[in-house]
DNA sequence: CGGGGCGTTGACTGAGATCAATTATGGTGG
DNA sequence: CCACCATAATTGATCTCAGTCAACGCCCCG
């Protein structure tokens, strides 16, 4: 096994992401990233994919952060989820003809494309990568269904907390924390897209974590001083994202 | 074909569902009819499956109005997803060990519960099938997007005209409308906890919505006056159901 | 006929939206 | 290196949609 580093080399997210989404092969983790060999450059606010088109290709985010998101017809946005490296951010148009929102990068990102003729080829032969694949589809809902409790029932200071503490906890278990510091390339808009709050009350919510003593937010890092706390504010409990257990 | 009415049976929710689903062979129909022989019965207001549960069996619901939830810390209630007749409502646990929300019949329901090995035993052999149940997964995540768009950008009186026309094109989808007309056995107190509102405020939108012609609701039974005027207040487009087109 | 669930109504309150500036911040070209 | 511009963050003032509280009526059912 290829090691580049001093410690065992973890893998890449995608090899992460799908170590625990299910226990694949060596020969199917290859097959798989053999196939994901042709990358695109995707500029910073470009769409990946948009709402109403009928992608040939299934993508794959392999750097950056991105987002799906949902347009209104008065011109507001709704962003759905944030996603992150490793995520196969469009298998849905593998198995939905036509998208039903749109994906967009939030950062300048790297993609791989595979034809849908490929993916079909390999999830035919491979029920065990279908089977990841659809419980990749099962944890988006998951996460969707989090964000309904959220924006449901959770206030601002709730919301904004929830959000921070899943976002850390994804990004660690692909491998991209450092210590309790992650990249946080969201602006306040873009959360506040994805809350369902207005900007103003972003600003002012973020405030008051830091004054909380809960985080720190600088630069495009997010630094969480208080992991407990923060869970507690956002009703947190990592069970939904079901990381442990295949 | 077997046909019991006047005109060809159409077939039951089940079956309906089945078939915008996924072109299954007549062998691979009547094999998922098989599967489903062993009923149970639920009463109305009984948990179906519970959050934090390992379920060891897939359940279908024949017959009944159901609904996803997660319950908060201090007792409140989301709700997360209404489920009509015809809907695998726990493919869920086949995927996923642990429940990460709860099922709960809204009213007296008639589940069938095919036990896992089953499950795997019909989607390793038959790729249709389970590329069947994972499409439904896909709609099933749509929906709840379009729930997050609804509790993050759109007013109460947006959000329930789209709810009852979510509801209406489901149910006519499977069968269950007469009509212009649909069984609406949801208390308003389950709207509220559905659309993230409290139930005076249900309670004044739905006058709102009768004042306006576009609805009456009496006896449990949503009747839609003026169907151009509810899509058009709710935002609705039905795409994102994805009923047409395999 | 009494109690509990559901629906309805009125009065008051408040979390968060909106409006309107002002102040960083980062990238760009001269 | 700095002026310039656009984007992002911040602040204060005001407003509003929807929540909360508190009754009350209705109907079903034991």
């Amino acid at each position: 096994m290829a090691s580049n580093d001093d410690v065992a080399d973890p893998g890449s997210p995608m090899v992460r992401k799908l170590r625990y989404l299910a226990p694949l092969t060596e020969a199917e983790l290859a097959l798989l990233q053999r196939a994901c060999t042709n990358t695109i450059r995707i500029e910073a606010d470009q769409d990946i994919v948009q709402e109403g088109s009928r992608p040939k290709e299934c993508t794959l985010l392999l750097e950056g952060f991105a987002c799906r998101y949902h347009l209104l017809p008065d011109g507001r946005r709704q962003i759905l989820s944030f996603q992150f490296p490793g995520d196969f951010i469009d298998s849905h148009s593998l198995v939905l003809p036509e998208m039903d929102h749109s994906l967009a990068a939030i950062t300048p990102c790297t993609v791989s494309t595979v034809p849908h003729a490929v993916m079909n080829e390999i999830t035919a032969h491979h029920p065990r990568i279908a089977r990841a694949l659809w419980k990749e589809t099962m944890i988006d809902a998951s996460v969707f269904r989090q964000r309904i409790t959220s924006l449901g029932r959770r206030n601002a200071y709730q919301r904004v907390a929830h959000l921070m503490c899943e976002v850390f906890v994804r990004l660690q278990a692909v491998g991209l924390a450092r210590g309790m510091a992650v990249d946080w390339p969201m602006t306040q808009t873009e959360i506040s897209d994805a809350l369902g709050l207005s900007v103003v009350h972003v600003n002012r919510t973020l405030q008051a974590l830091r004054r909380a003593g809960l985080i720190t937010l600088i630069e495009a890092q997010l630094m969480i001083l208080d992991w407990e706390g923060l869970a507690e504010a956002g009703g947190f409990d990592e069970r939904y994202l079901h990381l442990r257990g295949n």
